[in-house]
DNA sequence: GGAACAGCCTGACGCAGCGTCAGGGTCAAG
DNA sequence: CTTGACCCTGACGCTGCGTCAGGCTGTTCC
């Protein structure tokens, strides 16, 4: 196929083919000998995922790591895709919710709390961190199951988690400060209420699972970021802890 | 509220803001003596505005002028951002339902025509053509049943539709070839052809809804084209025939 | 009261993802 | 062999910010 009837086909335009070609997103797997850009079939499966990738909103040079990522087969994009489609269901939906919302109040001539109106919008970033954390996480369960629990979670209950992880963080803080090592009773102690409460709002978290934690909170400044942020070198600190309890429970 | 505090609340960067006040989408209400940016409630709600068209697509130049129209009052920005959401939310379960009909089609071996695969992204401009439509029909009763019926429709469906279509076009052709003016009572039937077809696939076409969709075939390039493709001077010619049949009945 | 540090300001440059010419070959139809 | 539709490769432009740089402001803590 020519890029005029591949580009029909898919709804895009040759610019666009192009521009897919020149960055090696999506090379033709063949040309003619006056030059002209020959598409197979293949080529047309690859542009299909490209589409649904790039309309979930990822960056082109992204797409193009995930789709030349040889560990993953056509049936792992589709997960991908349908879990990524399905939240994007899910947000579109709770926008939805939260402009009826509004309507209703108005129409009653009630006005919202500026909180209450940015609701929806605050931190989503949807295929940002998302597609980080289900990189990680992949298809696991904890991942579906984190994701249903705190779908539920009222304010209230965001206010009490948010209470909770800040004491065991005091708590790391004073065993660091107190000169107890992190492989210490003291602070693997801490690590374990740690790991009890991820596994009470969150999902159920298994001592491996918790290990592997641990080591984000040293690789990812993300979380290095806010622990450091409470005492310089608590990332590290908690990291080892919670490794030593893992290597404890185990 | 400052640059900064916004910026939280909404879930956006304070680069955003200035990005927003320099275009002129959203300049904050006050300034300090010192000259920080200094933003007040209604300027919140404006933001919120502004976030939601801007998720939904639309370039922010529209954004501005759509919220700067001074017939527009919030409510009508309300229900159209709704309808908006709603769309959003067909076009992603129906992508869903592509996944998913893949992935079943994959599990069972076989495999799908290029055709029935594209077929969820072809001609979409979700926030782009849309949204020139429902500015010209707003929430009429018109485009909400053009849209439902349509959505009913098959393959074979939009065959016949444009076998119809191009037989009145060449109708138009030959009467204007022939010399038989606008107004005759020739090409008056054959845009009364027209009015009867479009009232049988989309929605109930009255005499004046078509007269004003005569004035659009010369205003708007699209419709222009079409037309203008067909024979030099046909789109003026159904233009004026169509406003002439309107008289007639009307 | 001053030092430190977070937060604000205004440029100015950069980048992704194309749109849009410009200038020039190619190919099927008549 | 010409015409018109289609293809090619640059190259520049545009949107919507991200990301410094260089410099004021404002609060807090000693």
């Amino acid at each position: 196929m020519n890029v005029g009837e591949v580009a029909a086909l898919a709804g895009v335009t040759v610019r666009t083919l192009h521009h897919y070609d020149r960055i090696g997103l999506l090379s033709p797997s063949g040309r003619t000998s006056s030059g002209y850009r020959q598409y197979a079939p293949a080529d047309l499966d690859r542009l299909h995922q490209v589409l649904l990738y790039r309309e979930l909103g990822f960056p082109l040079e992204e797409v193009a790591t995930l789709l030349d990522d040889p560990a993953a087969d056509p049936e792992a994009h589709l997960r991908r895709q349908h879990r990524l489609l399905r939240d994007r269901l899910d947000r579109t939906s709770a926008m939805v919710a939260a402009v009826e919302k509004e309507m209703e109040a108005r129409s009653m001539g009630i006005a919202l709390t500026p909180e209450e109106r940015f609701e929806v919008f605050g931190e989503h970033d949807p295929a940002q961190y998302d597609a980080e954390v289900e990189e990680r996480w992949g298809d696991t369960d904890a991942y579906a199951e984190s994701k249903r629990k705190t779908a539920a979670y009222s304010k209230e209950d965001w206010v009490r988690i948010k209470a909770e992880q800040e004491e065991i963080g005091t708590r790391f803080v004073r065993a660091m400060q107190s000169g107890a090592a992190a492989e210490s009773a003291e602070a693997m102690d801490v690590a374990e209420a740690h790991r009890q409460s991820i596994s009470r709002w969150f999902y159920a978290c298994s001592p491996e699972m918790h290990a592997g934690l641990g080591r984000m909170y040293v690789e990812d400044e993300r979380f290095t970021a806010t622990y450091e942020a409470m005492a310089p070198g608590l990332a590290q600190y908690v990291s080892t802890a919670v490794q030593a309890n893992a290597a404890r429970q185990g």
